[in-house]
DNA sequence: TCCAATTATGACAACGCTGTCAATAAAAAC
DNA sequence: GTTTTTATTGACAGCGTTGTCATAATTGGA
């Protein structure tokens, strides 16, 4: 009934128990008939290596730890993390072990800590905001767990990390609009501890400035990420005059909750009102109208950070400390050109 | 550098490891003061147990598997499983390893079992519609590997299993509809395969037989879960005459699509069309209008169904062998009373 | 007080693998 | 054909626990 041991395929295969060791973990100095000899007999067997032995003799445990904020995440975010770390996982023989807390809690870095002793992870993935609580990366690396920060800002020596340009997309977007015809554009930025986005509203502003377009400080709103904090943004913009006719969010959620607000306004989109998010989630699919967004590649950003983790952790220990990843811009619906009130009036 | 070990501990508090061990694993047959005298050691130290050794000693990996389906899946229902389960482990010293995979794959079970073996976790959770696949929860229980089923539908022997009772769910939502006044109202079905949906679709029957109002055919569409489904099913409803002046989706998703189609035909809801949907996700409060919907208590059954695992893997093995939690009509804007079109032409 | 029954403790062998180092076989150099 | 070097293989000791079983300490009853 249980599963065969080294020593099965040993005795089958008529050699010691180190040679199937090193065939099974792909090591040099193994003649390529007895390297296949080896290999048959663990395909007839069906052989796996325990992972606890495994662990307890290289004291390793091939296990990576994602860590991450569960309260303020939203889930489509969560999961893509999740499945291009598992990608990475599956081809180096890595599992995946996580572990959502709740970033805003006061032992936050004693709790990351004693996780990674409790599970005996190899090393740990950090996505935002964690990523960018310089405080716990100072003390991973004080303790030598190996970690990779995902969309970090802060620049921190010798930590492997993996971003995206915030800034120059939100460049380009806020471009798209005023290339759209709008001038009057406002901008909803994120929770001020999620690094990247208030690199989105530097962008938003760099975009602003190189067009010579007034940016006016009643249309730069502080949100805090969510849907809800969107349509407070929302009402505080669209119920004045004069009135925004574009309004770029700093994420998806909050720009449906504009859209939302609009709607029971009775301003159209995007007729009356351009709407541009950013992330790409499920929810800009769903929304209606459309929602124009940007795409982060996050699934193959996740893939990349855990590969990179896996690398720096073999003894020829890898020289790349980071990757770079470009954004897409999404045209939607609810993005259209922009229609100057008083032009309208004098034609 | 290294964590303390076993030996470490029963140096300093002057007894065997075995001792120790048995303090740390709460067995009896320890003198009061003995295991005081070794707890001091402990907290002193910081001792934690390897893992890996305990779980080569023990031949238990302290691990639970959460297998499921994350190319049709939504994420929030994923992550809402992935909390759930989390907040049993931490109470019983588990751990998750997470492993997504595609349903539709043929080699679905291969996969299962392979990632079972190889992971070495003590035991599954089955989110739908892996855990109504009778093939691969026969294989399991063949296998003699513990698992508990979310959601099932089908009944098997002696498996553990949560559920809500999503018949009685869609009937209570239906009768609400028809108490708003509604009398033509449509049904969206989700994907066949996943049968939690189609036992709404059977509520759904009830509730309009038991107010004895005819379910017309042609009302009755078959969604793939999707919001693009959603969206077909919504035009396929709405550009006929006579046209239902209620629809009630399978799902959030799909309930989000039609409401889309909805929109884009000029219909208002909920003034000339009431739509309702299933699963009250994240989506439901984000869409416009926010839509009336199905609250389960995901997180809540997830937990359960973890804790009833757990349970069963003691020893004076638990008769306990499943629970039964209670869905909520969550009434938003996108549902209200209904324009009888004949009647106001009368008046 | 002494002996049996019970409770508490410890010694030691697994558990299944990897790391180290020695032994052997093959290849290369002379 | 030796000798040296290099490639290949194996023996064996851990890794840090738990399970088994033997032993020591304690308790209860006669």
């Amino acid at each position: 009934m249980s599963s065969p041991t080294i020593d099965d395929v040993a005795k089958q295969a008529k050699v010691s128990i180190k040679t199937v060791s090193r065939v099974v973990n792909r090591e040099p100095n193994v003649r390529k008939e007895t390297r296949e000899k080896v290999q048959h007999v663990i395909d007839l067997l069906g052989y796996t290596p325990n992972l606890s032995a495994r662990r307890l003799a290289a004291k390793r445990s091939f296990l990576v730890g994602l860590v991450y904020d569960n309260f303020h995440a939203t889930s489509a975010y969560v999961v893509n993390v999740q499945c291009g770390v598992m990608a990475s996982c599956s081809q180096s023989g890595y599992e995946l072990l996580i572990h959502p807390l709740n970033v805003d809690n006061a032992t936050l870095i004693n709790e990351v800590i004693d996780f990674t002793h409790r599970s005996q992870v190899d090393c740990l993935v950090l996505p935002p905001p964690l990523s960018d609580h310089t405080h716990l990366c100072n003390q991973l690396a004080a303790q030598n767990i190996p970690f990779v920060r995902l969309s970090p800002v802060f620049n921190l020596n010798d930590s492997l990390y993996v971003q995206t340009n915030d800034r120059s997309a939100a460049f380009d977007m806020t471009r798209k609009l005023i290339e759209l015809g709008h001038s009057d554009i406002a901008f909803v930025a994120g929770r001020p501890d999620h690094y990247a986005v208030s690199e989105r509203h530097l962008g938003f502003v760099d975009a602003m400035q190189s067009a010579a377009l007034p940016i006016r400080e009643e249309w730069i709103k502080i949100g805090a990420s969510t849907f809800d904090s969107g349509k407070d943004c929302g009402v505080a913009l669209l119920n004045n005059t004069p009135r925004p006719t574009a309004i770029f969010a700093g994420n998806d959620e909050m720009a449906a909750g504009v859209m939302s607000i609009a709607h029971s306004l009775g301003i159209r989109i995007p007729e009356d009102l351009s709407v541009a998010g950013f992330d790409d989630s499920d929810l800009a699919r769903q929304s209606w109208p459309a929602l124009t967004s940007v795409r982060q590649p996050v699934q193959a950003m996740a893939k990349a950070a855990a590969d990179l983790l896996f690398l720096s952790l073999k003894p020829p220990s890898n020289t790349d400390l980071s990757r770079c990843f470009a954004c897409e811009i999404i045209l939607r619906d609810s993005t259209g050109p922009a229609i100057k009130i008083n032009e309208t009036a004098n034609d």
